[in-house]
DNA sequence: TCAATTACTTGCATTTTGCAAGTAATACAC
DNA sequence: GTGTATTACTTGCAAAATGCAAGTAATTGA
C-alpha cells in the first residue's frame, strides 16, 4: 500500500456519476437511511427489514468511513463500536428525502415511518435522530 | 410468461428500499441523467463519457420502460427508436438534483454542466430540455 | 447504390452479490 | 467469577451482474 490511495479514477467529472461511485448500489443508501433514523450498532442495520448480508454490511460501513459519509467511534466505557453520520453525510439526507418522496409517490404499498425501529439500543446512546423530514 | 409480471418481490414496503430496486445501480441515474438533458438516442446515451457498454445500456433502457420511467418511441417518418422520460420519469428531477449538488459540494473536481452535450442530433428532434436546476 | 451508421445481441472473463457457517471478543446473568 | 448469549465481524463458495470485444441486421445519408 502506498501513501496515497490512488482512488481507482473515476468515470466522468459529473457529480452524479461521481457520487454514483460512492453510493451507487442497491444497500449503502439504506445503510444512510438507517444511521439517520439512529441507527449505530452492527448488530441493528443488519436487523433492518431488507435483511442485508452481514457481509455486505462489514463492507458497505468501511467505505463509508473511508470515504468520509460515516465515522466509526467507540462510546466510553465500551469495546464494540458504534457508527455515525459525518457532516458530509448527513447532507446527504437531501438525496434521501427526495428518493423517499418519489418512491412514496410512485412506488405502490410503500409507506412513510415516522418513528425509529423499536430496537431498545438503537435508542440507548443516540438522540432520536433530529429529522427534518421523513426518510423512509 | 403469465398474465402479471409478478414482480420478483421487494425487500420492505420501504419507499427508499424500493426506489433503489428500480434505480439503485452505478448506471440507471446516469441514463435518466442524459434523458433529463434531451438525449434521446441509443448512440448518443453511448456517447456519454462515462462509456456505458452497450449491452448494459439496452437493458437499462428496457428497465426504464418496463417501469414507465421512460418510453420509447418513433418519430413519425423514421425508423428508429428514440427514448424520453414520462411523467413518473420527470418527477426524478429533485433525486437528480439533490445527488448533483452532493457531489459538487462534496466532490472535489465534479464540475456542472449547464449546457447539453454537443451531438447535433440530441437537439435536432427534442426541445432543449427545460431545465429547473443543474444535473450534472 | 453503396458505404457508414444505428440499435442492438452474443459470448465470455471478471467482479460483485448473496447465503450459510464459523469465530474471537465482549456483555450479561447468576 | 463462571457460563451463556450476543456482538461484530470473517470466510468460502455459488449465483448473478458487469465489462469488454465482436458481430449483425436494419436504416440512413451521399
Amino acid at each position: 500500500m502506498s501513501a496515497s490511495p490512488a482512488q481507482p479514477q473515476r468515470r466522468s467529472c459529473c457529480p452524479v456519476a461521481c457520487t454514483l461511485d460512492l453510493l451507487g448500489d442497491r444497500w449503502t443508501l439504506l445503510v444512510i437511511r438507517d444511521l439517520m433514523r439512529g441507527v449505530d450498532r452492527y448488530s441493528d442495520f443488519a436487523a433492518s427489514p431488507e435483511k442485508i448480508a452481514t457481509n455486505i454490511l462489514a463492507d458497505r460501513l468501511d467505505q463509508l468511513v473511508a470515504h468520509g459519509i460515516a465515522e466509526r467511534f467507540t462510546p466510553p466505557g465500551r469495546k464494540h463500536p458504534r457508527y455515525r453520520l459525518t457532516d458530509r453525510g448527513h447532507d446527504l439526507r437531501p438525496v434521501l428525502g427526495a428518493v423517499a418522496d418519489w418512491g412514496l409517490r410512485h412506488i405502490p404499498g410503500t409507506e412513510a415511518r415516522l418513528a425509529p425501529p423499536s430496537t431498545p439500543s438503537a435508542r440507548r446512546t443516540t438522540s432520536p435522530a433530529r429529522r427534518t423530514r421523513n426518510t423512509d
